[in-house]
RNA sequence: GCGGACGGCUGGAUGGCCGCACCCUUCGGGGUGAGGAAAGUCCGGACUCCAUGAAGCGACGGUGCCGGGUAACGCCCGGGCGGGGCGACCCGACGGAAAGCGCCACAGAAAACAGACCGCCUUCGCCUCGUGCGAGGGUCAGGGUGAAACGGUGGGGUAAGAGCCCACCGCGGGCCUGGCAACAGGACCGGCACGGCAAGCCCCACCGGGAGCAAUGCCGAAUAGGGAUCCCGCGGGGCACGGACCCCAAGGCGGCUUCAGCCCAGGGAUCCGGGUUGGCAGCAAGACCCCGUCCGCAAGGGCGGGGCUAGAUGAAUGGUCAUCCACGGGGGCAACCCCGGGACAGAAUCCGGCUUACAGGCCGUCCGCGCAC
């Protein structure tokens, strides 16, 4: 019943490493109006999603990192909207504690097919240089 | 064994690591977390608000063989009738066409108080004396048309025919028997009247108020309609006038009527306070699930015991790795190896149904054919 023990716990020490340099636990947008402040941003392009990114103004909300997520009836039906925001989520965790900056407001929006086909290591590539352009 | 009918179940499994939402916590951690359709939003309810109450009528919408089940249903079960299939079984917009209106294309002589094209029979007249022509009468068996032609088949009968007469079948009527009923069976009477469409209008019976959890309630923040209370004030009469008081109207409150109840034109003051955004409640213990037992052919119901089973709101329920399980392709005699790869689909107030989508797999009952005994 038990697996091979030597890859799960090489496994688990890389992860245990990464956990260490998280900076700041990035918070959930949930209201429109930063949605609608984001899409008047900058934008950048990649392979298998859209990046909004906005600066905010010193007084609102200082000092973190926020991030939200867009699928539109255009990705597909429900199953399939819900499927591409996961993914979208799994690439903010790995990539933002590490590249996003405080202050900032980030928003992925998904696409159709794409953001559910392309291997994940590819998509966390594709966002960690989607923040640099941003960023210049 | 092959082909088929019906019913039910399942909807990848286990583990490691990293995450998300909610709940509990002794703050170490622990627990729970999508479906059979969560879907379509097509029916029926619960719940909430709105409409003054009751009865009747009307309008509109729905349902439509009978009995039962249910909170209720357009659902389910059982039965009847009609149709399909060798059969297991399946299908059914299945009340009324002697209440009325309307329609019945094309074809056909004729499509609804029947009618007479060809034909059949016959009377009279005429002549060219014929299987003739003309006029009249009797007919609907035969012809052809159509979805449908005013009962069908056989016999008698006749000038030729015809329910004209008879037998059987069909149809109608009341009666008897069985059944709660739909309905079925029987003998009797009637020579046949009543073509079809109600999925065109309609009639009959039964049911139904409207809107929906973005309902609705509460809290906090900025401005106008509305409501409550008080004051002034309003038709006629009782008093000669005015006021107070009393009585009586008129008018208003559902589509209409009756009864009951309530309100009174207009002006002023005070108080409460709408839409919007955010938060909280609604929001998960229920026509609930499982087991046993009894009643019932069944749907289902009674009783007893046990269980607590998602609660998000730019909306959690995931990512990745390993092994296994299906499945597809290739290689190999084979064990096996390599590659690909997981149906339909994601809760949003909650239940009961219906409908639609669905890779593959499993179980049970039954039918037909073939083989063996």
């Amino acid at each position: 019943m038990t697996p091979p023990e030597a890859g799960a716990t090489g496994a688990s020490a890389k992860v245990a490493d990464g956990l260490a340099a998280v900076s700041s636990c990035p918070e959930i947008l949930r209201k429109r109006a930063d949605f609608l402040k984001a899409a008047r941003a900058k934008r950048q392009g990649a392979p298998a999603f859209m990046l909004q990114a906005r600066k905010r103004a010193p007084e609102e909300a200082p000092g973190r990192v926020r991030i939200g997520y867009t699928c539109s009836k255009k990705v597909g039906n429900a199953v399939a909207r819900n499927r591409a925001k996961r993914r979208l989520r799994e690439i903010a965790r790995a990539v933002l504690p590490h590249h996003g900056r405080p202050g900032w407001d980030y928003v992925l929006i998904g696409r159709k097919d794409a953001t559910a086909k392309r291997p994940l290591p590819r998509m966390i590539e594709d966002l960690e240089r989607a923040l640099a352009q941003v960023h210049r």
